[in-house]
DNA sequence: ACGCAAAAGTTAGTTTGACTAACATGGGAA
DNA sequence: TTCCCATGTTAGTCAAACTAACTTTTGCGT
């Protein structure tokens, strides 16, 4: 007994914003029209906007999810490798990679060019625990295995990389001058270099 | 003798990117409107049209003169601290982070989601142009050292690292859990440990 | 010089998609 | 039951990229 034709809808609002991750997931935020999310509720084109400011709070709500989706895999990677070892900061640094390789198109919306986003209460709720969950692990790797330096220091450069990783493959730019590279190897290869302390310059 | 109220511009063409590189810069390509820059080199907004395809193709020239100004900073950073050094390299990550910074617009519109862009036959050659940079001086510096692993390698870890922190710096994710973060002496910082040669897991 | 084709403008549209106003429906609490 | 108001609808506005059709220069070949 599907509910067809229901003057209301029922849950609209969580209607438009799974129409919405899946549109932009598959074509990428500049590409997705309202209206197309629309129609995949069935609804007419002014429904929205008894639910949302308008089309900037659709995607808050999708990139905040899409953080939600890096925690998770991040902390499920790191859970099936054991906390506090190498293998499971490596595997965390993959799953974001992993991530934003499989979902460009969202990736490409959480660290784009819209400011508005970035102001989003729940966007900078999600991205917070996203990162937070970076340095913490990375802090209770570095105190099980007595290394010295600052912990955050270090989860940063690790973020960092990892993020330019993902930037850079999924814009394509690699290909233009590395066609070949392996970036999982890259990962695994430059996060033991990366976690020596941080200090003054220590050339060689 | 100002050419004044002549019918035909002159150089219409290349007002309207140099417009549009100002305008970008200042607000973004995504508030770029043709008819601001149509205003500013006064004619109509249909003028363009007999020069470009259509808006992508002006953001296109602007992006590859972009690509063009990081070279140019990029080398000239290099030249000052002397070729085939560890201070050069470090010069060159740190001119690349510091143009992300000071034209944050810009480099979101050099790295962002228009795929239009990088099949731009100029942006993909002044983009190749300045990654080579950075590839065949490390390259020179690893033989003047001695060091052993591929430059190609080394090259690709420090452009990623460099573009990591640029991303996130312009972006403000560092801003959210690391609002007190300094960027250069990070730089400083990892590229030496980045310079370590490529292989398996060299854990500690 | 001159004539005229084509380059480079113009004005006045069309189109598209986000957003709004005003109206319609129906579900649920008093 | 009643009726309020949340949630729909239709019809229309607005902005900005783009197009069509016309006009004004420019400059080239004779």
């Amino acid at each position: 007994m599907k509910p067809k034709a229901r003057y209301h809808h029922g849950d609209l609002k969580e209607a438009l914003v799974r129409a919405a991750y899946v549109l932009i997931a598959e074509d990428g935020a500049e590409n997705f029209l309202l209206s197309d999310a629309c129609r995949l509720a069935g609804v007419s084109t002014a429904a929205p906007y008894k639910h949302f400011r308008d089309r900037d709070e659709i995607l808050e709500i999708v990139v905040a999810r899409a953080f939600d989706e890096i925690s998770g895999r991040s902390m499920a990677a790191l859970a099936a490798k054991g906390e506090g070892t190498l293998e499971g900061i490596i595997a965390m640094g993959e799953a974001y990679v992993t991530f934003a390789a499989q979902e460009q198109r969202l990736f490409r919306l959480m660290f784009g060019q819209n400011p508005k986003l970035k102001q989003s209460e729940s966007v900078l709720r999600e991205g917070r625990r996203c990162f937070t969950n970076v340095i913490e692990h990375v802090a209770r790797y570095c105190e099980s295995n007595r290394l010295p330096g600052d912990p955050r220091a270090i989860a940063i450069r690790l973020w960092t990389f990892v993020h330019g990783i993902a930037s850079l493959l999924i814009d394509e730019d690699y290909a233009v001058v590395a066609p070949d590279l392996d970036v999982m190897a890259m990962i695994r290869e430059t996060t033991p270099l990366m976690l020596a302390p941080a200090g003054p310059a220590t050339s060689r």
